[in-house]
DNA sequence: CCTTGACTTGGAGTCGACTCCAAGTGATAC
DNA sequence: GTATCACTTGGAGTCGACTCCAAGTCAAGG
């Protein structure tokens, strides 16, 4: 698979795609004889993770810590599991602080509909006047 | 309560704190006879909420807009509405996304304690028969 | 009176993460 | 054979969001 399709597929720009091999994001994919990149099975799931990983905030840095630990092999076990483990705490950490803005956020809109509400009725008040002057 | 409080109270720097209100993404706050920003209650409250919307990652940009439209009174009710709405939803799907993204993290570090486990008891093994051999 | 220290300003610099660009190569279409 | 087109490279540029800096002001303490 050619990078403008994964491109497409995974709807990461070429550009990125080919700046996260350069920075060791992702693994040096596979050159046809033109030296094309050829994107197999595996690269794709790859790309897949890191997509995932970066959709959820991952810093690159320590993204590319753990591809360089992976491509050290099992010794390095220990190492991912507490990288993985500091990030998943963050992440819970962020989810939580969300989730404090998004009822913030209902609550506001809540407000905010409830007024527009109030001024509604207000101009059907006001309508209701006007029907019983005229 | 000056900036430097204020930036102790929710752990903002001043230089943002000024940058803040500079950009517009917070009211400009009173000053005393010397100049010196003076937060009131409400400035306070101000900051808060703005800290929690940019803890959450909406943009600056979307925020000094909600808060124009605040400044120019009930007449922007219904766009502020939909401002934060909109947001909201973004908020949702990001959330999700980094829902997605923890399960997989959650599951890859169960795999890792596995292998850790599955180490030290080839190690154990390994000892035993050492201790066989002895 | 002089120093200290927190404040002020506008503008420049930094950082993370892309994103774009120029110049070049190679396969295919006409 | 030449035009088109997607690809290649390294490096420069951009963007959002701060963060830092120099130069200056002012109030309080010794």
């Amino acid at each position: 698979m050619k990078i403008a399709e994964v491109s497409e597929k995974f709807g990461i720009s070429s550009d990125t795609l080919r700046y996260y091999e350069r920075i060791g994001l992702i693994w040096p994919v596979n050159r046809n004889a033109s030296g094309i990149r050829d994107y197999n099975e595996i690269d794709l799931r790859r790309v897949d993770f890191i997509k995932c990983m970066r959709s959820a905030g991952l810093p690159v840095e320590v993204l590319i810590e753990y591809v360089a630990l992976v491509q050290q092999g099992d010794k390095t076990i220990e190492a991912r599991k507490e990288i993985l483990i500091e990030q998943r705490d963050l992440l819970v950490a962020r989810m939580k602080e969300m989730q404090k803005t998004l009822d913030i956020l209902d609550h506001k809109i809540e407000v905010y509909e409830n007024a527009v509400l109030k001024k509604e009725k207000e101009m059907i008040q006001t309508e209701d006047q006007a029907l019983e002057i005229i």
